[in-house]
RNA sequence: GGUCUCGUGGCCGAGUGGCUAGGCAGUGGUCUGCAAAACCAUGUACAGCGGUUCGAAUCCGCUCGAGACCUCCA
């Protein structure tokens, strides 16, 4: 029987505001869609942040055996710094600072995101669509919402028109937005004559002579408006309706809002059936953005290259620290922080590896089969990753007592609970195993290993001799050198700290 | 200015009407040649002020503080 059916999964809907268990639309079948990044510079590890939360959303579902279509999409259509009239888009922007082609800038940058999330031992998606794949899909969709009347046209451009749209649904029904409350705060920003209203939002826009990226429509030579590329891939690849649609917090308006008004006005159907937003990453309290330059990149977390930094740490610690909070709560980064997670990241590594090494009892202390539907139910509560880790460190305690004498497991125990810990670290956290692996494997790391056990082998002999001076002068240089030994139960264990 | 969210012990961070969250750091102990690790023990924590309740960190109101969105952003 499939995990799904005897686990209740509740997911914190944005659009209802509440905590829903998940129904799919096609039993045992998930479709998800998750807004990528515009690729006209490096990730940040805020932009990290949200796709590493929505890959245990993906891992979890999978480990729950439900088949899921993940899409996330790759922007890499130039659209404007701002909403007004006129102006460069932000990748034909980059591409003349760094003179290249448009196309070099969005190869580059997509090069670098893929590789950076695959550091972070994120999933690929099942699908990564481009906007520029589908501007004869977003022409389609421009259309059909003329031809409901919901859309016009000035000089070239298409907007989308909100109050009419407001007369018989409801704009705004995702952020909490009232359209008269909006039409009241709107900022005075210049060059906005073409819309009937401020609250329009474009569908295509006429090109510049400037612009480069520019494709012809029905409407002339142009280019589609930023929210309009997800409905269109979305609705492609998932359908008019489907189940989970996520995000960052920052796009619940006015993106995602306007794609639940595309979808609507253009199939007549409500797109998404759960709305999750993943919340912001800060640094020094503020949200990490790539226009205020309040950022950290994650290979300055690998090097230790930052002024925020006291040393490198690695992409697992780094993931760990991340699942250490909900995917709803801003998170602060700071380097203190990031120690208290590595030491707690190691110390549950290490009594996993130390699992297969315990002693077998006749009977358990401990209850492996309700620890393992503990950790379901964190997971099954929103993906509450920091409850899960918090039961994964009951275990610790448990492995630790067993390895000091003081608690006991059986065979069989043991090994579900290494079966256990191993799932949830590894297939829903997404821990990477040989990030992980405190004593390393590869090859020259096998070598050092067998140094080591020699060095301590040495230094065991100078202990029956009591010559003290040599044990200690061998432990403390190891030690300065990142290896780490420990006296327990008549031997002595190694690990190798980066 | 408008809308919304949040304020938890030295630090990070769950919880959300009564039952120890957890991690890191600290303190005392066990073990050890000494360390380290581990185990055991250990904290006047819930921004402030009122209110509801038998009982509130948790619900309501106000005050103060922080953040997000309202313009591209994960």
């Amino acid at each position: 029987m499939p995990n799904y059916q005897h686990q209740a999964l509740k997911i914190y809907n944005s659009l209802t505001g509440e905590k829903e268990k998940l129904t799919s639309i096609t039993p045992g079948n998930i479709g998800m869609y998750v807004c990528g990044p515009t690729v006209y510079n490096k990730v940040h590890l805020g932009n990290c942040r949200t796709f590493i939360s929505f890959d245990l959303v993906f891992r979890y579902l999978k480990y729950l055996d439900y088949k899921v279509r993940y899409v996330r999409n790759i922007t890499d259509a130039g659209h404007l710094e701002n909403d007004a009239e006129e102006g460069e888009d932000r990748i034909a922007k980059k591409a003349r600072l760094e003179s290249l082609e448009p196309m070099e800038i969005v190869q580059k940058y997509t090069v670098d995101f893929h590789q950076i999330l695959a550091t972070f031992n994120n999933h690929p998606p099942s699908i990564e669509p481009t906007a520029t794949g589908h501007i004869i899909e977003q022409i389609e969709i421009v259309k059909s919402i003329i031809d409901k009347g919901l859309a016009y046209e000035f000089n070239g451009s298409v907007y989308f028109d909100v109050l009419k749209y407001n007369e018989t649904e409801e704009y705004g029904i995702l952020s909490g937005r009232k359209v008269e409350e909006l039409m009241a705060n709107t900022r005075d920003l210049t060059g906005q004559s073409e819309k009937k209203n401020p609250q329009d939002f474009a569908l295509w826009k006429k090109a510049e002579p400037q612009h480069i990226m520019r494709w012809p429509s029905p409407w002339g030579i142009g280019f589609p408006g930023w929210h309009l590329e997800c409905t269109a891939m979305s609705t492609k690849y998932l359908g008019n309706r489907f189940d989970i649609h996520g995000g960052g917090m920052d796009l619940k308006f006015p993106h995602h809002e306007c794609e639940i008004a595309q979808g609507k006005a253009s199939t007549g159907e409500e797109p998404v059936n759960f709305w999750m937003h993943a919340n912001m990453l800060t640094l020094n309290g503020k949200k990490m953005a790539k226009s205020t330059g309040n950022n950290i990149l994650p290979e300055e977390i690998f090097t230790g290259n930052n002024p925020n930094l006291s040393k490198a740490y690695s992409p697992a610690v780094a993931r760990f620290f991340m699942l250490q909070a909900h995917y709803r709560s801003v998170l602060d980064f700071s380097d203190e922080a990031l120690q208290a997670a590595e030491k707690g990241f190691y110390r549950l590594m290490e009594a996993y590896k130390n699992i297969s090494q315990l002693p077998f009892s006749e009977q358990s202390s401990f209850d492996v089969d309700a620890f393992e539907q503990k950790c379901f139910d964190a997971m099954n509560d929103d993906f509450n990753s920091p409850v899960l880790i918090a039961h994964l460190f009951d275990a610790v305690k448990l492995i630790n007592s067993v390895k000091a004498g003081k608690a006991e497991l059986t065979q069989k125990d043991a090994t579900k609970l290494e079966q256990v810990i191993g799932d949830f670290v590894f297939e829903v956290m997404g821990i990477h195993k040989n990030q992980s692996d405190v004593q390393q494997t590869s090859t020259g790391e096998t070598k050092v290993s067998e140094l080591v056990e020699m060095l301590i082998d040495l230094r065991n002999k100078a202990r029956a001799n009591k010559d003290f001076a040599t044990s200690d002068k061998i432990r403390n240089q190891l030690i300065e050198m990142g290896i780490e030994l420990k006296d327990a139960q008549g031997k002595t264990e190694f690990s190798i700290k980066s």
